[in-house]
DNA sequence: TGTACATCAGTGAACGCGCGTTCACTGATGTAC
DNA sequence: TGTACATCAGTGAACGCGCGTTCACTGATGTAC
């Protein structure tokens, strides 16, 4: 049965949040189209009047999620000024996001799956990077202007695979889990000009 | 047809040498036992003569690729010697290193999917890091004792997520793959105490 | 505003296919005599 | 050393199942008059 073109755009949109979440929570390979249709209250015949085939679908789960994630970086430390990099950090590199996988960034949850996926796939990762190493550039202004691309391309690489590595430890060695995480959020708090005993620095500042 | 025990030995590791390759290649989830055992010259009963299930092969697989490529660490740079922090980053974060994606190191190539296997999966890929970490920490011998393991946990999370980000990349832009190789390459190698002009530290040298 | 009907979002059965796993069978190996 | 036979590694058909995708159909929406 037809239904209103509003609730049609829900319905779509619903898809695309089940199937962001789920890929993220168990794999893009681990996740059928019917159980998406599923979580979204639809039949897999809807998912098909809507999307093409999964791989579109996969496509623009990604870029969701990475809208969703990327806002929540924005969001941190309050209103409308730029984020810190001590904000930035205690967000991506926590306990707290290694905790939750479902709602965490796609790019991490889905780091080494992404290489295997599409071209288009691939675009909307990279859009998803950039954004996320242009916010971290911008919390590095303590940091000579020559280097602060190289750094934060180095911090965020370093972020997705300090989570991942804490993820694949935490079944079997949940210390060692928490230790990478405290590591890497100190050391790259350091790479991005944050003092060792962890005063931050703020934006503007200059390094010691 | 019964064949010699020596014969059934080699048709194992076959089969295992073949599983680490292609779930590399094309994810754990992305390649089945029908395909493993052909590319080892077998049929799939044969695989269930060797290994109870999937899941089991999954973790000799991953416990096999981590010999491999820790072994291809500890031999650069010649000699029965620590390998040099130098040698160790320009062998891992590599554009040849990323390009090699059959063969390099299974952390790299199935980073987000661990963390959905089994724990068996887990304490192989814990085993395989600490070993890692241990490496390049022996090669940290400038960096301050209370530091090294700080900065070796980080160095290899961040070079996972380097080659994972990269190779996310190369499909749609190649440029900026090997822009991320590069920043992570240097960045890295001062956070293991590399003067920034490329300089090698060496094993037992001070830091600047 | 009220009626007639074309549109089209969503349903659910069906498609061929490959998945992981099981099992009766084969026949060379390797042991017991 | 030669023969008889138990062992067991490997074969390949078959299992139920879920995959991505297609399509004839349904029926409420929303437009044309």
């Amino acid at each position: 049965m037809k239904v209103t073109k509003e609730k049609a755009a829900e319905n779509r949109a619903a898809l695309v949040r089940a199937a962001s979440r789920l890929f993220r929570e168990r794999g893009i390979d681990g996740v059928g189209v019917a159980e998406i249709s599923k979580a979204a209250g639809l039949t897999h015949g809807a998912l098909y009047g809507q999307f093409p085939s999964k791989d579109a679908l996969v496509a623009e789960a990604l870029a969701e999620g990475l809208r969703a994630s990327h806002a929540r970086l924005t969001a941190v430390g309050g209103g409308g000024a730029e984020p810190r990099l001590t904000d930035i950090l205690d967000l991506m590199v926590s306990t707290r996001h290694r905790d939750a996988l479902a709602t965490g960034c796609p790019m991490t949850a889905s780091a080494s799956e992404i290489a295997r996926q599409d071209e288009t796939v691939s675009a909307r990762f990279v859009e998803g990077f950039e954004r996320t190493v242009g916010t971290v550039e911008a919390a590095l202004a303590g940091t000579p202007a020559t280097e602060r691309r190289a750094r934060a391309l180095t911090i965020v690489a370093a972020q997705i695979g300090a989570i991942a590595v804490a993820r694949a430890a935490a079944k079997s060695h949940p210390e060692l889990s928490d230790e990478i995480i405290a590591a890497a959020r100190r050391v790259l708090g350091e790479v991005g000009g944050e003092e060792p005993d962890g005063t931050a620095l703020g934006n503007g500042a200059s390094p010691g």
